[in-house]
Formats: C-alpha cells, sequence, structure tokens
RNA sequence: GGUGACGUAGCCAAGUGGCUAGGCAACGGUCUGCAAAACCGUCUACACCGGUUCGAUUCCGGUCGUCACCUCCA
C-alpha cells in the first residue's frame, strides 16, 4: 500500500517515494543522555516507531532505522563533571579522566534509555543502528573541514561557526519554516556568546574547550583548535557515515525544526554537497494537564514515574497512538485510564476470537483489513484506525462467527499488533493471583452467608474483602476473586 | 515583534460544502438478593462576528482565546 506522510519541507501530506526499491532509510534525533525520558521524549521516539512499523508492515518496505545517541553537550559534560550532584552510585567511581567520566555518565542514562524504550514497546533490535556522537568526531571534522573550505565556515575565538549570510548567497536557508532574518527576538542577542559570532544566526560547528571540559583536538588550517562538536553537526556527520546521503526520512519533535534541522540541511549541503534527506517529519509536543511539561511545574513525568502511580505502560503505549502524532496531545491520568477502557475491550475482543465457539456469521476480513490499514497508510492516521477497530468490534459479537472469519480476525490482529504491539494476540490465560488464604477464607464465608440469604453479613463481608485490595464478582457457579 | 498551528458535545479526539467518526463518562434497560462485569439503548457538537453559497462546522475576511518556534528543549 502507497504510503503517504506529512513532509515540513513543502508542509503537505506526500506519496512515500523511497530512493530504493525496497528498503527505507529514517533517521531519528535521539536523546541526550543526560536524565531518564520523560513521556515527552517517549512521544518523539514513539512516533518514529510508529513510521518504521507502518512503513514495514503496511508499506511492506524493508527499514534500515538509525537513531543517535547525543552524549556530549552542556548539560552531559555539566552533569558528569567532578563532585557533580547529579553523579549517581550506580554509574561506578568518579575519575581524573573527564572523558571516562562523561562516558559512565551518559552510558548509565543511555541503558535507561533503552530499558525505557523496551517497556513501551519500542524493540531497539528494529534500529540499525545507534551510534554515539563521541565516537563519530572524527567524521564530524572532516565534515567540518569541508565546510570550512568551501568558505562557510570561520573560526572565531577558538571556535569556529557556520556563515549562514554567506551561505543564505548559495542556497536558502529556511527551507523547513520561513525566517524573518530582521525580526529574531532582539533580546537574543544578548547571550554570553553573542561577540564571538559575526551575526545572531550564525551557528557553531565546533566549540572552543572551556575550563575544565572534555575536548579533542582539531588540527584545521594548520591551528589547533581543541574542543568538543556543536550540537547540529553531530547528526549531519552521523547520518552520511551510517545512511548515506540522501537518505529518506529525518524525524523529530517539532522544536528541531529550527535551528537544528534547517541547520543539518545547511551544513550537508555546504560539506556534502548534497541535502541530508527528501522528508522531514515532525512529531507535535506532549503537554501534562494542559500544560507544557517542565520541570518547574513538576509535570514532569518519566515513564518509571507513571509506573510508579501504578499505570501500565502498554496504556501510555495506546494513549500516544490514540492522538494523531501531529497534534499537541494532552496527557492527563484521566485520559489514560479512560483510554485504557478501550484496550481492554478490544483485548476481550482479541481473546473471544480465541474460544472455540462458533456461529454462522462470515465477514469479508480482507476489506476490514484493507480499511485499517489505508487509515494508517494515510499520514499514519492511528486515530482513524483505531475508530474503524472499534466499529468492527461494536458491529459484531465474536461467537456469532465462523471459524474460518475467527481465524482470518486473528491472523489480522496479529499484523496490527505488528504496529500498535499492545495487546496479547493469544488465548486468555487464568492468570495465576495468589490469594491469600484470608481472602478465600472471607470470601467462602460470604457465599455461605449468602446460602442463608443474610444479605447484610454478605455485602459486609464483601466490603471487608475490597479494604483488603479484592474485589468479588458472583457467577452462576460461584464467585471470582480479583486483585485490584 | 516575527513565523506557524489550533479552538469540535461533560472529557479525549477524527472529519467534512449537504449524507449523525470513534472512545471515555453520564443516563435508561437486561442480568443480578444488591453489586461488579458484560450486553442493549439514549445523549446530534463544531469560539465569536461578518461575507460567499440554494446550503458553511467545513471556503474567505475580521475579532477573541490557546499553544509552539525564533541558537542546542522530543
Amino acid at each position: 500500500m502507497q504510503i503517504k506522510i506529512h513532509n515540513t519541507l513543502h508542509n503537505k501530506i506526500e506519496d512515500l517515494k523511497p530512493i530504493n526499491e525496497n528498503e527505507v532509510l529514517i533517521y531519528s534525533c535521539g536523546p541526550t543522555v543526560y536524565n531518564y525520558a520523560h513521556i515527552g521524549n517517549i512521544r518523539a521516539f514513539l512516533f518514529a516507531d510508529l513510521l518504521q512499523k507502518v512503513i514495514k508492515v503496511v508499506g511492506n518496505y524493508k527499514v534500515k532505522w538509525v537513531m543517535n545517541i547525543t552524549n556530549i553537550d552542556d548539560k552531559t559534560i555539566r552533569d558528569s563533571q567532578i563532585g557533580s550532584s547529579a553523579w549517581l552510585e550506580e554509574m561506578g567511581e568518579q575519575t581524573d579522566d573527564l572523558k571516562e567520566n562523561l562516558s559512565k555518565f551518559t552510558k548509565y542514562y543511555e541503558k535507561k534509555f533503552f530499558e525505557d524504550l523496551k517497556i513501551i514497546g519500542i524493540d531497539s533490535a528494529d534500529l540499525f543502528a545507534t551510534p554515539r556522537a563521541t565516537e563519530y568526531i572524527d567524521e564530524m571534522q572532516k565534515l567540518i573541514k569541508s565546510i570550512y573550505e568551501k568558505g562557510f565556515a570561520y573560526p572565531s575565538d577558538g571556535s569556529i561557526y557556520f556563515n549562514v549570510n554567506e551561505w543564505r548567497k548559495h542556497d536558502t536557508y529556511g527551507k523547513l519554516k520561513k525566517i524573518d532574518f530582521d525580526n529574531f527576538k532582539s533580546n537574543l542577542r544578548i547571550d554570553s556568546d553573542q561577540y564571538d559570532r559575526e551575526q545572531v544566526s550564525d551557528f557553531v560547528l565546533w566549540k572552543s574547550k572551556k575550563g575544565n571540559e572534555p575536548y579533542w583536538d582539531f588540527t584545521l588550517d594548520g591551528k589547533n583548535f581543541p574542543g568538543r562538536p556543536g550540537w547540529h553537526i553531530e547528526c549531519s556527520a552521523m547520518e552520511e557515515k551510517l545512511l548515506g546521503l540522501p537518505f529518506d526520512i529525518h524525524t523529530g519533535g517539532v522544536d528541531l525544526i529550527f535551528p537544528h534541522h534547517e541547520d543539518e540541511i545547511a551544513q550537508s549541503k555546504a560539506g556534502f554537497g548534497v541535502e541530508p534527506t527528501y522528508y522531514f517529519c515532525h512529531n507535535e509536543f506532549l503537554e501534562v494537564e494542559g500544560e507544557k511539561m517542565s520541570k518547574s511545574k513538576g509535570n514532569f513525568y518519566t515513564i518509571q514515574d507513571l509506573i510508579n502511580r501504578g499505570i501500565d505502560p502498554m496504556n501510555i503505549r495506546f494513549a500516544l497512538l490514540s492522538a494523531h502524532y501531529a497534534s499537541v496531545f494532552n496527557f492527563t491520568f484521566e485520559g489514560i485510564n479512560s483510554i485504557s477502557k478501550g484496550r481492554y475491550r478490544i483485548q476481550d475482543f482479541i481473546y473471544s476470537l480465541f474460544e472455540e465457539n462458533y456461529g454462522e456469521k462470515s465477514i469479508d476480513v480482507e476489506i476490514i483489513r484493507e480499511k485499517i490499514f489505508s487509515k494508517l497508510a494515510d499520514d499514519l492516521h492511528t486515530p482513524k484506525a483505531l475508530a474503524e477497530i472499534f466499529s468492527l468490534i461494536n458491529s459484531m459479537s465474536p461467537n456469532e462467527l465462523n471459524k474460518s472469519t475467527k481465524e482470518s480476525l486473528i491472523e489480522l490482529f496479529k499484523e496490527l499488533n505488528l504496529i500498535f504491539n499492545v495487546w496479547n494476540i493469544e488465548q486468555k490465560k487464568q492468570v495465576e493471583v495468589e490469594i491469600p488464604d484470608e481472602i478465600i477464607k472471607l470470601a467462602d464465608e460470604r457465599i455461605a452467608a449468602k446460602a442463608e440469604k443474610d444479605y447484610t453479613k454478605a455485602d459486609e463481608l464483601r466490603n471487608k474483602i475490597a479494604e483488603l485490595g479484592y474485589l468479588i464478582k458472583d457467577s452462576k457457579t460461584g464467585y471470582e476473586i480479583i486483585k485490584k
């Protein structure tokens, strides 16, 4: 099926036409590993994952997906410094070697990041590569050199900057977003580094070493520039090395449109002579209870925070998939709760497909499949696809279906789950939960009271059991105890 | 200040120049001693003001409001 996606380069939905016939090359801007990922970060990676899954399952392509790990920047350096309060015992002993500290610090959060991905249903085996910025310093220096030699970079006070004005004479700067060069917010010129630059819109390719920071030597024009790469150059260098240019799709959050991706385009074109990609796709932000997430507001949730509040990570995944990636998602606890119920309903439908209980009814599953897939193919429209799924489960009772229809539906849900990855496609298992003897005793007492029609006592016992954290469901044959 | 997005029922969230998206909640019912669960049913909205049109929630203009980006925040 033809996949369509919104391309920020042209601000419209376009047919995906990959460079290679059978394979789609995707690069996703990955995390800066200086802290635990929060649900906003997670949304971005979930979007990239959704994209690659839909391209595979619906588009029938192979996918080569690269996500970088930014392990060197102001924050990772700051927090890995000797005596940093952000240093955790689990990271090991700090040493005198600054690079070693940086590596220990960032590898800790990198590990946590991949654990979080797994929890949220993203399989890191789907990733072709997860390059760490510090392992591609040579490639970055080569690229900077090339940009410099072509006259689009200049050194200033030990750093090397990209010359946007010079570049604008050759090509558009502002391909992703219209930039009004006369109206950059004026107070942003008051910036501690501002005097280094020829003009405000120039960005740094190589940052000179400041104080006690880890650094790499970099010889340019016979002169050494001890320092470290700027943020934008990391992605440009790693993309070229791992995917080759141009590749197909570049993903990231909307905040990266400018300047990060704009600068990537300029750098790659200036240094390599090629623009990085044909499609830029961006996910919108996530708010919490209607407000932008921020540490100062205290509405900053990590996956672990949510799990600690008793939220099943599969419900987080499902909730995020229930809205379109390009719209602002308002994360609320009430919302998670309500959308979760929808997931359970679909799950129950799937379970009943496995029941060996058949009717006469037959439906054309292929038509349903086409419908759902076409929604996903249309700019990853998961809300519409889910509406189709709900319409399906509302239109029938599973046990009135004949055997082959049930089997086809199981196959369909298996396929859908390759994308959604939030259901168990199997027979319902009796979950073995240890019910304490005390509870069983109370429940038996209640059944006895019920049999004697002593409902007051029965209700009292039910309340008592509820207080202890268990729920009683009566049935014709007896009762069922569920742990709350 | 500049650029862009958005405002849809109690809540979340699609979409469209005429043909009730969907979910959650709520309410009524079936079933239950009563509940719970499940099932059936009910709930017809598009910020405001103009304009275009036979017809506008959808197109155009304006107003109000919310949000994002404008040098390293996904």
